[in-house]
DNA sequence: TGCTTATTTAGCGGTTGTACGAAATATCTG
DNA sequence: CAGATATTTCGTACAACCGCTAAATAAGCA
């Protein structure tokens, strides 16, 4: 009976939390191109900036954004009845370091 | 009323969905575990060990394995009544180049 | 204050995703 | 062939997700 490594993460939870928040913040296309839109936009832009580009209605793109916000790719400040969102690259790097553990060197 | 760079990639359906499917199937942490796990055990493993390793019952793990497959992160072979999955590390790349989008050089 | 603009919250259908147990398929073994 | 092993397919129940409209909040303006 063979063993095998099983690949469970018991402790670090925050970082455990933070993969699945940001993989499933990831998931769906509107918010990838949120992301996007936002980025090539210099990093940051209004809601309604925003929720102009897209198709859905307001509310959906406000929840798109919420989504983002809570996986750290996001945050937003008001300014005056505005709410400024700005994108957090960095948060970014937890994929990267995610797809880090496939690239151990000295495997093919 | 200013104009906003709407990232909408209207061409190259293929790799729009390979996002799509790519992305959709590491949005769960129990394939995310499945890929690490198949990884850090030298590449292929047979569908067997994979479910014995997880506490979902059998036919939740082929459903995972399904999926990573339809995404391309995974590919099967028989061999006799087995099935051994191998890890497909080259289509990970796709998630490597989505996030190159955010590091264009000359921005901070 | 009352009207407009900016944006979110609430609530509700519809679709999709997840997990399970039972049954089916396929292969090996005696 | 009969039985055991390996794995998937099927059908179902439940939860999560998505998008919408209507209503609420909040700030600016006359």
């Amino acid at each position: 009976m063979a063993k095998y490594y099983c690949m469970v993460q018991r402790d670090s939870r925050p970082r455990v939390d933070a993969y699945e928040s940001v993989f499933g913040a990831l998931a769906h296309a509107a918010r990838r191109r949120v992301l996007l839109t936002i980025y090539f936009n210099g990093g940051s832009m209004t809601a309604g900036e925003i929720a102009a580009i897209f198709e859905r209605a307001w509310p959906t793109t406000t929840r798109h954004l919420q989504v983002l916000e809570a996986a750290g790719l996001l945050t937003h400040e008001k300014q005056g009845r505005m709410r400024i969102y700005r994108i957090q690259r960095k948060r970014l790097e937890l994929v990267k370091d995610w797809l880090a553990h496939f690239s151990r060197n000295g495997k093919e």
